[in-house]
DNA sequence: CAGCAAATAT
DNA sequence: AATATTTGCT
């Protein structure tokens, strides 16, 4: 832990010829980019990161006026189609006031001196480095455009993986349920849920998983939601359930015939963040409460960390360093891999 | 394009 | 090992 950040290296192409699953150490996200103390200033000067920790105010990421005009455009061009009773008025949502927020979110942007607990001590050391959301899931990748300055790149580079967080299951979860299972296709709730970078094929088959989990849900009993799909597993199952939980034993789902409320983020309602799609290779998994949908904000059975703490940003784009032990609602820990994952908000923020 | 199953990648 | 993504097919 003594070192640093020492990324320089990256591979060009992404042959994946790194079969051994070793650690490939990909930094192609942070060539590039302007240095940290270059960025860090702009949010940090803003607001203390105490205060905004303690109030949860994060700094907005600076959008240039031509991102926010892309990102509108296809927000409107999505909403357009049937988004008609969905009120889609998002403010910045940085109030978490449901007070879950017990986690003493220390914002340390440069500090990282190993101050990793790992037994929920309570800090976090991070060290932040935004980058543009919307940017990312074209242009940044490009760097590479040494050799590939052709405009193809921009949309065929492939993504990163992305990561299921509870929250953007959550959202997945809603408007599936939202709209039923007639009009529960992927590219409908691609859009409603209005996930920037979210692409059909991740719904496509994010899909395909959660059906194939609500059927063995069925077939095994009324309830007990094991703790064999994590991911699944703790979110409410929509209203389309013949009989779903009765409510008998385990610990019921509690599926209140939630009407979902809609698109985007609710504060209190995920355990009191934002939907945010992350990507990497770092994400935590699903909590598999177990009978308690984390429907509610009580999912904090640790000391769960909004992102880890490092979702200082609802600026959306939060790159994570390199090892970093972390929970997620439920104590699993990872962190192995040494990557960077990336964090791409969800365009409920205009 | 949607849905699946299987393979593959990380 | 668990997930997400990709592929091939219908």
């Amino acid at each position: 832990m003594g070192e640093e950040v020492k990324m320089s290296e990256y591979e060009i192409n992404d042959g994946e010829d790194n079969i051994n699953g070793d650690d490939e150490r990909v930094a192609v996200w942070e060539i590039g980019l302007p240095t940290p103390d270059d960025l860090t200033p702009l949010s940090q000067a803003l607001i203390p990161p105490e205060l905004a920790s303690a109030f949860s105010i994060f700094p907005e990421p600076h959008r240039t006026p031509l991102d926010v005009n892309r990102a509108s455009q296809t927000t409107l061009s999505n909403l357009r189609g049937q988004l008609n009773a969905l009120s889609s008025i998002n403010f910045k949502s940085f109030n978490e006031t449901t007070g879950q927020t017990h986690d003493p979110i220390e914002v340390d942007l440069d500090n990282k001196t190993g101050a990793v607990d790992r037994d929920g001590s309570g800090s976090e050391a991070r060290k932040l480095r935004r980058i543009d959301s919307e940017e990312e899931d074209s242009a940044l990748r490009t760097e590479n455009s040494a050799e590939d300055p052709s405009s193809a790149a921009a949309r065929s580079l492939k993504r990163p993986r992305l990561v299921w967080t509870p929250q953007l299951h959550k959202r997945f979860v809603d408007v599936v349920g939202h709209l039923g299972i007639k009009n529960a296709v992927p590219k409908t709730i691609m859009q409603l849920m209005n996930v920037e970078g979210l692409t059909r094929e991740n719904v496509a088959s994010h899909l395909q998983k959660y059906r194939l989990y609500l059927k063995r849900m069925q077939g095994l009993s009324s309830e007990g939601p094991s703790a064999s799909d994590q991911l699944f597993a703790s979110t409410p199952l929509p209203q389309s359930f013949p009989e779903s939980s009765g409510g008998g034993g385990g610990g019921g789902n509690g599926n209140f015939g939630i009407p979902i409320p809609m698109p985007y983020h609710h504060p209190a309602t995920a355990g009191g963040m934002m939907p945010m799609p992350v990507y990497g290779h770092m994400g935590m998994q699903m909590g598999n409460n177990n009978g308690h949908n984390n429907n509610s904000s009580d999912n904090h059975q640790h000391h769960q960390v909004s992102i880890n703490g490092h979702q200082n940003g609802y600026n959306g784009n939060v790159v994570h360093d390199h090892m970093f032990q972390q929970r997620d609602w439920n104590g699993n820990h990872y962190g192995s891999y040494t990557h960077h994952p990336h964090q791409v908000a969800p365009n409920d923020n205009m």
